[in-house]
DNA sequence: ATCGATGCAAAGCGTTTGCAGGGGT
DNA sequence: ACCCCTGCAAACGCTTTGCATCGAT
């Protein structure tokens, strides 16, 4: 292939191989909107991503933007961060971290802090036998540290409604 | 007062003092909605909310369970879960707890686990200071399990789209 | 050549809002 | 008596869907 449009030389996860064995396909569209949200250092809302794709991609539709978020979610690649206040923001879920929530503006930031795989051990060691036992699998966790930025940040959403 | 409409001799914090300090004013269909909201062992989303308080307030209207969920939310008696599939939950809150999320029905369950106020300190010593010093004032923290329960639940959105 | 993906526009759903009348303080 | 709250319905914003065409395998 000759995909001079963007990096792969970073140590991202191989687009094309998870997106096939998801049962998807490799398209331009997927993998710039899979770069836009690895590029932005913020959790973007779909909008967001629309519009940073729409630079290299003018001819994208909102859309489009919408089915191939749902197609990275889907092969594990991002992860649908859900919405408090505002639109739902992807995280594209490189290594495990944990977020920020301003309940304020609604913008997720990432936390700098490693990922501990004993977290929920640490946090009461029967816990995780507790929830097999109750029928629940768990495939990983979430932590938001929930609160307010002290200076004002940038436009929350995209809009400024008064 | 004469309230035999509802229990308040549970411990559950007195609502029309934390309505009343947070500026609003004290209703019947205000106190239905929290009852309900504590009553339900689930998460509820408005809709549940809703139709649960129809039984004892038939007249009452979606948008007043919207506006009731805001002002408890906005009095520090509940707290808005958002919505990763479907619609927002919300949760009581009576005791900090941690939150199970199955991704494949939505639902939102409880974790019979104790609050631990240290927990920050003991995923990383310097995360408080670090945050607080990058101007983010914390005043909480949610932790999601998020993993899929291996046995088929109830409805979970309250349709049942095929 | 086949079958999925795109892009457009329109529909869908959860949530919010404007307003006249009712209720809380 | 004042002002907030309720309930209705219409508006709104985010997300999804139907369909003809385009593109990937």
């Amino acid at each position: 292939m000759d995909d001079s449009t963007h990096p792969e030389s970073a140590g991202l996860p191989d687009l094309r191989a998870s997106l096939e064995s998801a049962g998807w396909r490799y398209t331009r569209q997927r993998a710039a909107v899979f770069d836009q949200l690895n590029g932005s250092g913020e959790h973007p809302t779909a909008e967001d991503v629309y519009r940073g794709v729409k630079a290299v991609l003018p001819s994208i539709s909102l859309a489009t933007v919408y089915k191939a978020l749902e197609a990275l979610v889907d092969s594990g690649l991002a992860t649908k961060l859900g919405a408090v206040k505002g639109s739902a923001r992807y995280d594209a879920r490189g290594e495990h971290h944990y977020h920020l929530r301003c309940l304020q503006s609604g913008i997720v930031e990432d936390v700098p802090t490693a990922f501990d795989p004993d977290l929920i051990a640490k946090i009461d060691p029967g816990l995780g036998p507790r929830l097999r036992s109750r029928g629940f699998r768990v495939t990983g966790y979430r932590l938001e540290l929930v609160g307010y930025f002290e200076d004002p940040q940038p436009d929350p959403e995209g809009s400024g409604s008064p």
